[in-house]
RNA sequence: CGAGUAGCACAGAUGAUCGCGCCGCAAGGUGAGGAAAGUCCGGGCUAUACAGGGCAGGGUGCCGGAUAACGUCCGGCGGGGGUGACCCCAGGGAAAGUGCAACAGAAAAGAAACCGCCGCGUAAGCGGUAAGGGUGGAAUGGCAGUGUAAGAGACUACCGCAUCGCCGGUAACGGAGAUGGCUGUGUAAACCCCACUCAUAGCAAGACCGGAUAGGGAGCAAUACGGCGGCCCGUCGUGCUUCCGGGUUGGUUGCGUUUUCGAUGUGAAAGCAUCGAAAGGAGCUGCCUGGUAACAGGUAGUCAAGAAAGAUGAUCAUCAGAUACAGAACCCGGCUUAUAGUGUUACUCAUAAA
């Protein structure tokens, strides 16, 4: 598998346990009721998601149910990130009833916060793209 | 119409836009549950070299049947509950042995007199007595009568119990009878005994491919060490154990109806896709036959989730409104537990009517 093949994936992820603990332990993070996002260079020419849900928050259905949304969320405004980064997204056990639209808004602020954004003034107040 | 009992089915649908896994060059196809859950049983599959014998250990436990198998299912029997439909039961053995029975109670298993009752005695008390009271989960058959100083299976009828044969039933068991006399409480989800039964580990099993690599010291060695399910016998094999240090932990497969054959399409080929046929299957659905039933046989149709940071989602609209419990992880058969709401079948009770 090429770098080239990798960077065509729709959602390139971050897969192995040592990779998380790097953005975990060099990365910066910020945090709101939601969510907590960490964030670390990873020197390629695209982007890797992480989601983490612990046990904590819910039952499997819960736990993966809220890793589509957030999932959704990335994949929806993913052009407006800036590139060569490793994010990684954990929820927080409030997230548990949260529709996509509470969801997007959450993760959304976060990004803003941590500048992750190419432009501020481009990011969208709710989650999903218009026909824009 | 009301209250209830037992069972079955469904588990939002449709459309639009964006998006994901798998198969395919593409077009396109396909994509979570009734419990996918708990991991409580059973089986398949894989590995352990399935030689053998003994011991230990686990499981099951009324009877008959079903099944690949089961602790499951079906039909009976017995006991208990309910007016009833119906529901519940770890339901073998307590005369093989051992243990335990707290508190209360006089006494808890070869015995016992606390109150009471009766007799004797002036009285203290002595003797008789298990009918009555009280304690307890449980007190040495129940109830009525005879009897007696008062009492007692001491005696009698009925019920219960034990033994014997008879009748019905495949059997558990039921029925009527005779005899015995009232003799030995409970607990085996205590040890135990009896009968039947069980090898263990699990897909991170296992198979293949590729990559990386570095050894050194010490000890014991055929009376040794290791394998053969926990132990022993026995048997098979030949170096083994330990300390220090270093390295790796990627891919394919297993994996989803399977195998074979033929045709067509595509391709250099391997292959892949589509269609058809045959065989196999402990999948699903319908029908026929047998059976009270579980189920069996036959026949027709159908059988496309296979991920690996792990695919099924998001938004909007419509339907009168609402969405519970909950996410496949090797595969099947069960059990148990969670569950909003809807539909439906059969039956019971009560009321009314006839």
């Amino acid at each position: 598998m090429t770098e080239e093949l990798r960077g065509l994936h729709p959602q390139p992820s971050i897969k192995k346990a040592a990779e998380f603990r790097t953005v975990y332990s060099k990365g910066t993070s910020a945090a709101n009721h939601l969510f907590v996002m960490y964030k670390h260079e990873n020197g390629l020419d695209y982007n890797r998601i992480g989601i983490s849900v612990s046990k904590k928050v819910g039952n499997s259905v819960v736990r993966h149910r809220i890793k589509r949304l957030v999932r959704e969320c990335l994949r929806l405004n993913g052009t407006m990130f800036n590139t060569g980064l490793d994010i990684i997204v954990i929820a927080r056990g409030a997230a548990k009833d949260k529709g996509q639209e509470d969801v997007s808004k959450a993760v959304m602020h976060l990004a803003k916060k941590m500048s992750l954004l190419v432009s501020v003034e481009n990011a969208p107040q709710n989650g999903h793209l218009d026909e824009a």
